[in-house]
RNA sequence: GGCCCGUUCGUCUAUCGGUUAGGACACCAGGUUUUCAACCUGGGAAGAGGGGUUCGACUCCCCUACGGGCUGCCA
């Protein structure tokens, strides 16, 4: 069997449609998918990249991405997770259409489909206190048998109904099976009499997650639910929410969850699980989103490409069903071509941007033109933006430059008189790198010193460190007064 | 425990029954070099194990092992 294209979907779906003919009614409409975090603390890098894949689907087909925060766990949801999520997806260029939408407002809507499907028979009142649900759990483990929970309620006659809170419950399919034909794993199926009636609105009258979600992805119009494949049995259970009220199922796409490079479930101690630490470390955008995107996904042998070419490039055809760890030698390489190939004004912008997310101290307007001047050259020796800056440091930094311990051991006196001598020479030749070369080159030679002698102090002279672009560069973004200045003033 | 998913170089992956199993990052060696970054050349490096099916399996099926997910009035 085919692992995609399989043809049925699921057999619960409504009489109206055969299974056929409703996955191509689904695959032909326009897109919409979701990015659907819960706001419980920080915007994990795995949901940045699920985003990233459901924002690369839409938007490359010219389809909708919404955003949607499920924040029906009051307890657990906070306003400032809320704010971090809209952070790191804007930080990622990740951008949605209309407002981010909160699960929460929806409260009502969600009530009333579940008195909805009461009212259908597809549901019913469950007077079980969780109490009596966790004994029988309990006691089930015990015994090891099967934790899955009956409710006695599931056919009792309404007029037995005690005068007590209740929950609903979804009155699920016992025999049979419920297939999923998902785009990544292929055709998944359960079986029904190993699914029990969840719970659909709880006991205080609001809805959980299960029937949430297929609410609000119905009311929402999402085509295609492309999700971490952690939902895969939940896609089964909410299957049947859809079926019950006769609505199209969408698309499923679950993907692999990502790992830290030890293959360990992604944690604190990875260091980075939260994106706003990718953007502190300094990463460029473009460059993390090529390295997400590639990450579980492939276009053949592509490695490094631009949003553009993956917004044309992207399918649900090339996720891998594997889970992928996180390697951060490749991310940095992936950031480095990416910043080689950035528009310079473009990362002036976006370094300002990660100066101001990481808490360092703005620049002045000096500082934004010299760094623009010589952006050509340090954009090519950097992976990250705190490499840029460090490599920047020259053209920062004014008089007098304070040399760095390494760069200090250049400038012994032989090496001062070497560069006492240079000046003179610069005086009055034309600042270029055509006629600065032979110039440094002879004095080089004059002095009976290849030129990496030479390099070395005046490259401490102009920079007083040693990671720097060419002492060429140097010397023609800094101007030629103030490569004379600096030179006078080491020697 | 039950159900479900996964497993190709260290890592990300290509392969969609017939390849000397390819690429990228990383690594090692050499070269280039003006520091850093980059660059050039070369190298080592993989189908979890076992059964099938087939003329032929990395590819299809089964079992095992390992990893992961779900099994909540969390999402």
């Amino acid at each position: 069997m085919p692992r995609h294209g399989a043809k049925h979907t699921s057999i619960l779906v409504s009489e109206r449609l055969t299974p056929a003919m409703s996955a191509a009614r689904r695959e032909d409409r326009p897109v919409v998918t979701r990015i659907a975090p819960s706001p419980t603390g920080y915007m994990h890098i795995g949901t940045a990249r699920t985003a990233l894949f459901n924002w690369l689907f839409a938007r490359g087909r010219g389809g909708k991405f919404l955003l949607r925060i499920e924040d029906t766990d009051r307890e657990r949801s906070s306003p400032e997770a809320t704010a971090a999520i809209l952070k790191g997806m804007t930080w990622l260029g990740l951008d949605w259409d209309g407002e981010a939408v909160s699960q929460f407002d929806q409260k009502d809507r969600h009530a009333a489909v579940a008195h909805e499907m009461l009212a259908k028979g597809a549901a019913y009142k469950c007077f079980s206190t969780q109490e009596e649900i966790e004994a029988f759990r309990q006691a089930a483990t015990a015994e090891k048998r099967s934790t899955l929970f009956h409710s006695p309620w599931r056919d009792a006659d309404p007029a037995t109904h005690p005068d007590a809170p209740y929950a609903i419950r979804m009155k699920a399919p016992q025999t049979g099976e419920t297939v999923i034909d998902d785009k990544v794993q292929g055709a998944v199926t359960f079986r029904n009499d190993l699914l029990d009636d969840m719970i659909v609105l709880r006991s205080d009258g609001t809805p959980t997650y299960m029937l949430a979600v297929v609410v609000d992805d119905h009311d929402m119009g999402v085509t295609h639910v492309i999700r971490g494949d952690d939902h895969l049995a939940n896609a089964a259970r909410q299957t049947m929410v859809y079926d019950a009220m006769g609505w199209q199922v969408p698309v499923w796409a679950h993907i692999p969850l990502i790992f830290g490079p030890d293959g360990k479930k992604l944690s604190k101690r990875h260091g980075a699980t939260g994106v706003e630490e990718y953007q502190i470390m300094g990463y460029p955008a473009a460059g993390m989103r090529n390295y997400l995107t590639r990450l579980g996904w492939s276009h053949g042998d592509d490695e490094f490409f631009t949003t553009g070419q993956a917004l044309e490039w992207f399918n649900l055809e090339g996720i891998g069903r594997a889970t992928a760890r996180l390697d951060f030698k490749k991310l940095e390489n992936l950031c480095g071509q990416h910043i080689a190939a950035s528009d310079d004004a473009a990362l002036l912008h976006e370094l300002e941007a990660f100066l101001a997310a990481s808490g360092k101290t703005k620049l002045t307007s000096a500082q934004r033109h010299k760094l623009l001047a010589g952006m050509y050259c340090l954009k090519e020796r950097a992976k990250t933006f705190p490499e840029l800056i460090e490599k920047a440091e020259f053209a920062l930094n004014d008089r007098p430059v304070l040399p760095d311990v390494a760069s200090a051991k250049s400038l012994d006196v032989v090496s001062r008189g070497i560069l006492e001598t240079l000046p003179p020479r610069l005086q009055s030749v034309s600042w270029t790198k055509q006629t600065l070369e032979p110039i440094l080159t002879e004095h080089a030679a004059a002095n009976g010193i290849g030129f990496g002698k030479l390099a070395a102090p005046i490259r401490a002279a102009l920079a007083g460190r040693s990671a720097t672009p060419s002492v060429y560069d140097m010397m023609l973004v800094l101007g030629r007064d103030e490569t004379i200045a600096r030179l006078q003033d080491a020697a």
